[in-house]
DNA sequence: GCGTCCAGGTCTACC
DNA sequence: GGTAGACCTGGACGC
């Protein structure tokens, strides 16, 4: 990695560069390579055909956030490019997300009131590119977390690309190409995805220069942004509420468990069935910062089991 | 060791 | 427009 070159952004306050870019509950930003040490994050993502290294740290403090980041690349980008790549990681790291409204909520809501004071200046976080967010939801479909993870680890093991940069290797997501021109047979035996494999293809394949890029999702309104996302063979409500660039509410079979217990005390006997209900209630109560409360709450489990008495983590 | 069950959804056929 | 049933298969669980 020959070339780099360096922006410093400035964020909306409070942000804390931590919290938001390797969040309590383990959630990785760009890649599950990534690594993370004293504040640094090295990672990658994919601009066009050509995978850039990430170097990010917080040069400010959460009061007057500034984040630094370096992007290595094999062939020097031009200024058009760079200033997409900026656009780019600006729309992924919320550098503009107000959180004002929704701490606001706080003041009347109990457990808004909790999450906000243990993770003051958490951000929520964009994907980079659109592909990796796709690949995490057809894995999340029908499988426990670990074997989701193990179809993510197997997918990026064979199929995936290394980058070396500031002595740092990260391994990054296969490219659409690459996993259009692997075949449903080798993708099911060699990264186990089972059904999966024929929709992650196809899904692939569909990624062309005809279907829009994560930042021309993000300059759509939420509900043109789903559309499109729904769209794709494989992608249902869940999935395109995970993946979408605004801020979706993509409630699964878990998080329904971990909310009914918050609003109602309970675990519901079917919930599958209890999706739509929850999904209805949490709207009702938070309105559009629900998917602010779903990221927040999730992320603070521990903290909340011990407030309400009752272990959330086992889920 | 072996059999059974089911998972952090989605799609389709059928009513 | 609403809803069973199928979908791959690894891993947990009971015996």
């Amino acid at each position: 990695m020959a070339e780099t070159f360096t922006v410093e952004l400035n964020a909306t306050a409070p942000y804390n560069f931590d919290l938001t870019i390797h969040k309590p509950a383990g959630w990785y930003w760009a890649t599950p390579t990534e690594v993370y040490e004293e504040g640094i994050l090295w990672c990658a993502t994919r601009f066009g055909d050509q995978l850039l290294g990430l170097k990010l740290n917080a040069t400010g403090t959460i009061e007057k956030p500034k984040i630094k980041c370096q992007i290595y690349s094999k062939n020097k980008l031009a200024s058009s490019c760079r200033k997409e790549v900026t656009t780019a990681l600006k729309r992924a790291l919320k550098t503009d997300e107000d959180l004002s409204e929704f701490y606001d909520l706080g003041q009347s809501d109990d457990l808004i009131r909790h999450v906000v004071k243990d993770l003051y200046g958490m951000h929520t976080v964009g994907w980079p590119e659109l592909f990796p967010a796709l690949i995490l939801a057809i894995t999340l479909q029908m499988a426990p977390l670990k074997r989701s993870n193990q179809m993510m680890n197997l997918l990026i093991a064979n199929f995936g690309e290394d980058i070396i940069f500031d002595n740092k290797k990260v391994r990054y997501w296969p490219s659409p190409q690459k996993i259009a021109n692997t075949s449903v047979e080798e993708l099911m035996e060699k990264a186990k995805l089972g059904y999966r494999a024929k929709n992650l293809k196809t899904i692939a394949a569909t990624l062309n220069d005809e279907f829009p890029v994560m930042d021309e999702l993000s300059r759509m309104s939420p509900d043109q942004a789903k559309k499109k996302l729904l769209l794709l063979r494989g992608i249902g409500e869940y999935s395109a509420e995970l993946v979408m660039p605004q801020m979706g509410f993509p409630l699964d079979v878990w998080s329904t468990k971990i909310f009914s217990v918050l609003l109602y005390g309970k675990v519901p006997e079917n919930p599958r069935d209890a999706i739509a209900a929850i999904k209805n209630a949490s709207e009702k109560r938070w309105g559009r910062w629900s998917g602010y409360a779903f990221v927040y709450i999730l992320n603070d489990l521990t903290n909340l089991s011990k407030k309400i008495g009752v272990d959330l983590t086992k889920f």
